[in-house]
DNA sequence: ATGCATTCTTGCACGCGCTGCAGGGTTGCG
DNA sequence: CGCAACCCTGCAGCGCGTGCAAGAATGCAT
C-alpha cells in the first residue's frame, strides 16, 4: 500500500534531517557562523550532497522546496470567489497557503524564528515564491482579465506576499501561540481601514 | 566656491565610473558573466577598491549607497500632509524619491533596464531600502500614532516598493519615454479601485 | 615648498558558497 | 541474478567578499 518506494522515503527523511540540523545549529551559533561544512558533518553527509538538496544554504533554513498554492484553493480565486471581494479573497488564499506548510507547522515554526534575526531569509523566501509569481500571475490574469496590466499584476501579487509576512510579525508579537492564520484578519481589516478612511 | 573639494570629487567620478562600467558589461554580456574583475579591469582599478565602494556586486548596478528620501517630502508625510489621505499621500512621498535618484535619471534608466532580468536586484533593493525602513518605520509611526503595529509599519513600508516597482513596469512598458512619476497615478487609482471595489 | 596626519588604494591570503565532472555504490525491477 | 536508473561522493575550481598591513595620494599648516 506504500505509494512511496523506499528511495522517496529516504529522500525526505535526508531533507528533514538537513533542516532541523540547520535550525539547530542556527539557534545555537547564530546562522552567519553556521556552515555549510557543519550542518554537513551533523547530518554526516557530503557537502555536495547538500546541494543536491538545496540551491542554497537559505533554503535549508526554509525547508523551501515545492511550497506549492493549494489547488483548489487557486482555483476558487481564479474563477472571482470565494466572496468575489478581491480583498477577502486574497485573505483565503494566503490563508491557505499558510495553513499548507511542506514540512509541518514546528519546523516552519522555528524557520521563522531564525529569519526573525536575519531579513535576506525572508527575501529568498521572496524570490523563491517568484518562481510562483508566474502561476500568481495567471490566476490574477484569469481573475481579472487578460487585459490587466503587468503592473497591476505586480501589485497585487506583492501584496500578497506583505499580507503574509504582515501576519507572521502579528503572529509572532502575539507570543507564537495558536495559529498563524488566526491573525490575517486583524491585518487586512487594518490594511483595508488605512487604505479606504485615509487618516 | 567649490565646496566639494578635489578628494570628493574624484570619489563620486569613480562611483559613476564603476556603475557605468557594470551597466556597459551587463549589458554586452549579461550581468551573470561579469565578474567583479572585469569591472575593475574596465575601470582600471583594483577589486578590493571596489569592494570599499559597494558592499556588493549588485549594488554596483543600482548604484546604491544613500538614496534617502527628500526631507522636505518625507517631513510632510509625517506631518499627515499634503492632502491628508493616506494613498494620495503615499504617491507623494512616492513621487518625490523616484525624481530625487541620486545619480542621474539616465543612470537610473540604465539600472532598471538590467534589473527587469534579474529580480535578485530589485531584491537587493528592497534590503537596501530596509536601511531606510527605521526612518520609514519612524515616519509611518509619526503619521499613523505610536500604537502602530509593528506589521502595519511593515504593510505600509511594502506598499511603497510595490507602488515603485509598479509604476517602473508602467513606464516601461508605456516605451520608457518622458517621466517615470508620470505613471505614478494610474498605478494607484487601480490599487484604489482593485481594493476599494472589488471585482 | 616642506613636513605631517589623514585618507585611499592595493596586493595578498583566506574562508565560504556553490558548480561540473567522473567514478563508484545503491536501489528497483524484470 | 543481472541490468538500468539513480544517488552519493571527492576533487578541482570559480567567484564573491573580508581583514590586514604597506605604500601612495591628498589636505593642511607652517
Amino acid at each position: 500500500m506504500e505509494a512511496e518506494g523506499l528511495r522517496a522515503r529516504k529522500k525526505r527523511a535526508r531533507l528533514e534531517a538537513f533542516v532541523d540540523a540547520t535550525h539547530r545549529l542556527a539557534a545555537e551559533h547564530g546562522l552567519e557562523r553556521v556552515t555549510v561544512e557543519a550542518i554537513c558533518a551533523e547530518v554526516g553527509v557530503s557537502v555536495r550532497t547538500f546541494f543536491n538538496y538545496f540551491e542554497t544554504k537559505d533554503d535549508a533554513v526554509l525547508g523551501l522546496e515545492h511550497w506549492r498554492l493549494d489547488p483548489v484553493a487557486a482555483e476558487t480565486f481564479a474563477a472571482g470567489g470565494p466572496s468575489g471581494d478581491l480583498l477577502p479573497d486574497m485573505q483565503a488564499l494566503t490563508a491557505s497557503a499558510l495553513d499548507h506548510p511542506p514540512l509541518g507547522k514546528e519546523r516552519m515554526e522555528r524557520a521563522f524564528e531564525v529569519a526573525k534575526g536575519h531579513p535576506e531569509l525572508m527575501l529568498r523566501a521572496y524570490t523563491h515564491l517568484q518562481g510562483l509569481h508566474d502561476d500568481l500571475a495567471a490566476l490574477v490574469r484569469r481573475r481579472l482579465g487578460d487585459t490587466t496590466d503587468e503592473s497591476v499584476v505586480t501589485l497585487v501579487g506583492a501584496l500578497l506576499l506583505a499580507l503574509a509576512h504582515a501576519t507572521f510579525l502579528r503572529w509572532d508579537a502575539a507570543g507564537g501561540g495558536g495559529d498563524v492564520h488566526e491573525h490575517l484578519p486583524g491585518v487586512v481589516s487594518d490594511l483595508a481601514g488605512i487604505l479606504a478612511t485615509g487618516r
